[in-house]
DNA sequence: TATTGTTATACTCTATAACTATA
DNA sequence: TATAGTTATAGAGTATAACAATA
């Protein structure tokens, strides 16, 4: 890539924002994965690990490691399937749902913070620009390709 | 960040588009890193190695196994400095010029590819928000945050 | 005494594959 | 026999800190 080109931009630009946002996650303790976890079962309650390594893209042996921490931390549940007892039905507790709050709040922060060069109208043409580029190139709104790395 | 909201998207985009210049990258059997290092070293000739840890900001120790590997391949070269015999002179082979113009062939692939979903109008304007951004972010050009953690 | 480049070591993180239980 | 979740192990990659040469 180029310098000052849009290829190179845009990598250069979404690494320091997944790290700044990173940075802002550790206030909560969390990593990426664990927000892109607590932000899907909102959604898909009742999935199980296999399904959420799935669709997140992250291995489902590095699941249980997180899991376990954060269901030690009591915002995620484990709960028997009781039409299969292989599977786990996974849910967020009441602390995962405020937790949840929090990451919005950060979230909001973040991207405040990070695009306060822009207009609100240039704003509104970036996103949409940036989505018909995700759509084209095939990415699922949600999943980030970090996830696969970016557990601790 | 949020599903859809431009924070969310930039960092999506940006690790999905590193992730591809990278695979692209393998052809040439070259990291993100070697490619940045060799692309400054066009307009650096001559600096230290300490020097090219600062500017892009690769931890000195881990610099050394990466220009072993460049200097083996004879696209990088390590020339004594006379006027201080710690430091090393780096300079761009003749092959390694060469190859760093097959580097930006792979980079316009790249880039054309990925924002084929734009037209060259909202390409224009999509840089130069996404230079706007990075200079308030206070980002370097060419320098990606990616090169602290992207060397194999 | 400080700095450059190097090397050895320890640490972090991940995937692989084997294991248990259920189907 | 196949699948969900778990665990142990090994591998890749990194930084830390000690080192030799030079200033």
């Amino acid at each position: 890539m180029e310098r000052g080109q849009p290829g190179f931009l845009l990598s250069q630009l979404g690494a320091h924002a997944a790290g700044r946002f990173a940075e802002r996650l550790k206030d909560l303790e969390l990593s990426p994965a664990d927000a892109g976890i607590l932000r899907l079962l909102r959604t898909a309650a009742g999935i199980s690990q296999q399904e959420l390594s799935s669709r997140l893209q992250i291995h489902p042996s590095r699941l249980v490691a997180i899991l376990d921490n954060l269901e030690r931390r009591q915002l995620v549940e484990r709960k028997p399937n009781p039409d299969d007892r292989r599977l786990y039905s996974l849910h967020l507790t009441k602390d995962g749902g405020e937790i949840l709050q929090q990451i919005g709040r950060v979230a909001r922060e973040h991207q405040d913070a990070l695009l306060s060069a822009l207009t609100g109208e240039e704003r509104a043409k970036l996103t949409e620009m940036l989505q018909r580029v995700a759509d084209a190139e095939g990415l699922t709104r949600g999943v980030h390709p970090g996830y696969q790395r970016m557990g601790k």
